[in-house]
DNA sequence: CTTTTCAGTGCACGCCCGTACACTGAACAA
DNA sequence: TTGTTCAGTGTACGGGCGTGCACTGAAAAG
């Protein structure tokens, strides 16, 4: 009632807060079996129980608040990456699936949004998550030349890998979200045969001669 | 001029055909950066220089137009598949990479169309484009079944390298169609990547041990 | 108490959309 | 020659869209 400080507001701020996050929410549940280019900004606007034109006074355009939505999945994935980085063995061995599957369980909406708008998303939507994968790529590359065993490889061997860990998970995520919401067969299936992969790629990087060369 | 046969017609079946190619055609351009749903009817109709309500003589409805994209990609798929199963170590080795590229190279639009659809098409669509990818998978896995050394696998286990394969794969077909499409030197990259990955899931499968277990 | 700020309102506009409906005219069958 | 088929036409409609613009009224600032 009685605001007595120089610095910012709160009542007001916060009912401000309160909107755009209900934006970003209706926006994640609209976009969930359609995509976001599919969902107009009159929707978005009714779902959060604002007039369209109030649109703009918390975003630019949906294309800007898609890429919000692209920053905030990204922060669940990097929470999900830490977990499985200080977990034994968990960047490349198989606990990291089950913190996969944990994790996407806690961020359904979110992952499926990442994943539908990195292929089917505008130019700067798909640019924006492309380039976190990369950044991605790039830690668990860091990771990888750590592993004892592996620091005498090159780079380029190591990113190959990482790159193929990150697609086998990528493809693990996907299955999963495409899986019935409460399927637990379906998903323990697609546990047990991501944890099988890990293991084989795993099995591949111990036999794999550095500097080997083909014809 | 002279049409004597009881069977079916000439001149005018040939005009309906031309004109459906048109529409396929222009589909596949008009989605090749926005996706199919982003793409109204009449500008289909615009790009086959047919009068909207035309197209009805055609297609029941855009989704049914992508169906049969659906289909005459996944016909140029199992075009690239059946010749990279009679190269000698095509299907699993190094080989199918570069056959990948020059198939890829053949049909740009046509496989952006899949992938894209694949995750962001509407539900008919992409459960068309899973049908067939699990189909895919499917045959990998009785290729690999008669690959020597790995008779006594059990399907399981065949399935699961199988679809690490193509899930290696596809990603590869997604970096090449993101790649600018005269950057030869990324391309070049992206088969070299995709090679020495082939060539570490096979190692992977050399050492794996049909029932091992886990705790 | 007075003034300023600003999230949200309400209306109006022009645009493109899908599609219903009645039609035309060339290719074809008889 | 005559009648039928049917790919393509042209008009018209109602509806949702993005957005410009002038506004309101409560919260914050002074």
């Amino acid at each position: 009632m009685t605001g007595h400080q120089t610095r910012s507001s709160q009542t007001r701020a916060e009912r401000k807060e309160q909107t755009r996050r209900a934006l970003l929410d209706g926006t994640l549940q609209l976009s969930a079996d359609r995509g976001l280019s599919n969902v107009s900004l009159r929707e978005i606007a009714r779902s959060a129980d604002i007039v369209p034109t109030a649109f703009y006074r918390h975003f630019a355009s949906i294309d800007q608040l898609g890429l919000t939505l692209v920053d905030d999945g990204m922060r669940a994935l990097r929470v999900m990456l830490r977990e499985a980085r200080r977990t034994p063995g968990g960047a490349n061995g198989q606990a990291s699936v089950e913190i996969l599957s944990k994790h996407v369980r806690a961020n359904r909406q979110l992952f499926q949004f990442l994943y539908r708008e990195r292929y089917g998303g505008s130019v700067e939507v798909r640019r924006a998550i492309d380039t976190e994968l990369r950044f991605i790529v790039g830690e668990l590359t860091i990771d990888l030349s750590r592993t004892p065993g592996l620091q005498n490889w090159e780079t380029e061997d190591l990113e190959m890998a990482a790159d193929l860990i990150v697609s086998a998970m990528q493809e693990a995520m996907v299955a999963f979200l495409s899986a019935a919401k409460s399927d637990a067969r379906a998903e323990d299936e697609i546990v047990e045969r991501t944890r099988k992969q890990m293991r084989l790629i795993l099995l591949g990087i111990g036999q794999w001669r550095p500097k080997q060369r083909q014809d």
